[in-house]
DNA sequence: TCGAGCATGTAAATGGTTACATGATTGC
DNA sequence: GCAATCATGTAACCATTTACATGCTCGA
């Protein structure tokens, strides 16, 4: 898996521009897979280069231009192909936790400060998580099950959510908060 | 937060080899900060020319040579400013994720299969942190801090765990497994 | 004798971040 | 006038993976 295939399967959805690609995949996806401007934009590059998408451009005036990105036959069955041969090993890589398995000589009054810091802030994430989620129509898997995939991948990103908060929690209940 | 960071930390412990390094990881911190051999290998000797690790040579007839690496007093002070000046900005990708979100199309049996080997497959990793955590002694924070949140982030690790596969028996049971 | 584990690395390629670069519009 | 949002990209650098490369020991 890789952002190609994540630019493709925004695609078979409909054209985008490389920004609204961009701003689809923070409010999305970018979640469990994220990427920066730069990376769209050269990433789309290839893909119209290997005949995977292709592209028109919208002259505005008094805007600036826009390059609609559309995928291709061959862009469709690149999709399917790389969804389903994956390897699926995630990447994952938590600062946090690398913190406290080095830094116990940093002292109790520093965790329990940074613990709830970040406790706060995973709150935060939560309450997004959650305000996007009244956005999206729940079905059920035989109605339709794209849709039904996709609201399941929202759920796993509360569910993280919910267990880091009572992780966190539990932590700082035994250092004394 | 880098792989420099995370060297140093193992080396605070102890003077280690890159291959025992590189084994240590994979069965600790490997879990939530991956690193392949050949980015130890060249780590360890941009760690050495910054003066933050030295090594000393195990000369061994019939056996390869080690280079047997140890922080320095600089590696130690670097260690510690890093841990404590960190954005804790998480980095996560999760192709089953990306796929579920575009592969909606697959059909119900291709992610009945699909879903069903990953429940395997992650329960099979649950009891790997569950023997991991028996061998690893759980003290309270007054006593021992370091051992207290190193437990924890294995907790981390099990609680995730459990977490994914309550997550994926749900979806099992909804689209019939 | 063959594969697994120990032990080290280099090289080439890919993937990803940060900084640079431009320029219009809209609302405060 | 300034910041934010829209909209595009390049360039330099750093991080990471995969493949290549070597060679010894020990147990089946």
């Amino acid at each position: 898996m890789d952002l190609q295939t994540v630019i493709l399967g925004f695609l078979n959805d409909g054209p985008l521009t490389g920004y609204e690609l961009s701003k689809r995949m923070d409010a999305s996806v970018g979640f469990y897979w994220h990427a920066t401007h730069p990376q769209i934009y050269t990433t789309l590059k290839s893909l119209a280069k290997k005949g995977l998408v292709d592209f028109t451009m919208e002259y505005q005036s008094g805007a600036p231009n826009k390059k609609i990105y559309s995928i291709t036959d061959a862009g469709r069955d690149a999709l399917f192909r790389n969804l389903q041969s994956e390897t699926l090993k995630d990447e994952v890589k938590i600062p946090l936790l690398v913190a406290m398995y080095f830094g116990g000589e940093l002292g109790p009054q520093y965790w329990r400060e940074l613990l709830a810091n970040h406790l706060d802030a995973q709150k935060a994430v939560l309450e997004q998580y959650r305000s996007l989620c009244e956005s999206l129509p729940q079905t059920d898997p035989d109605r339709d099950l794209k849709q039904f995939l996709r609201y399941k991948t929202l759920d796993f990103g509360i569910g993280y959510q919910q267990f880091l908060i009572r992780w966190l929690e539990d932590i700082l209940k035994e250092i004394g908060e």
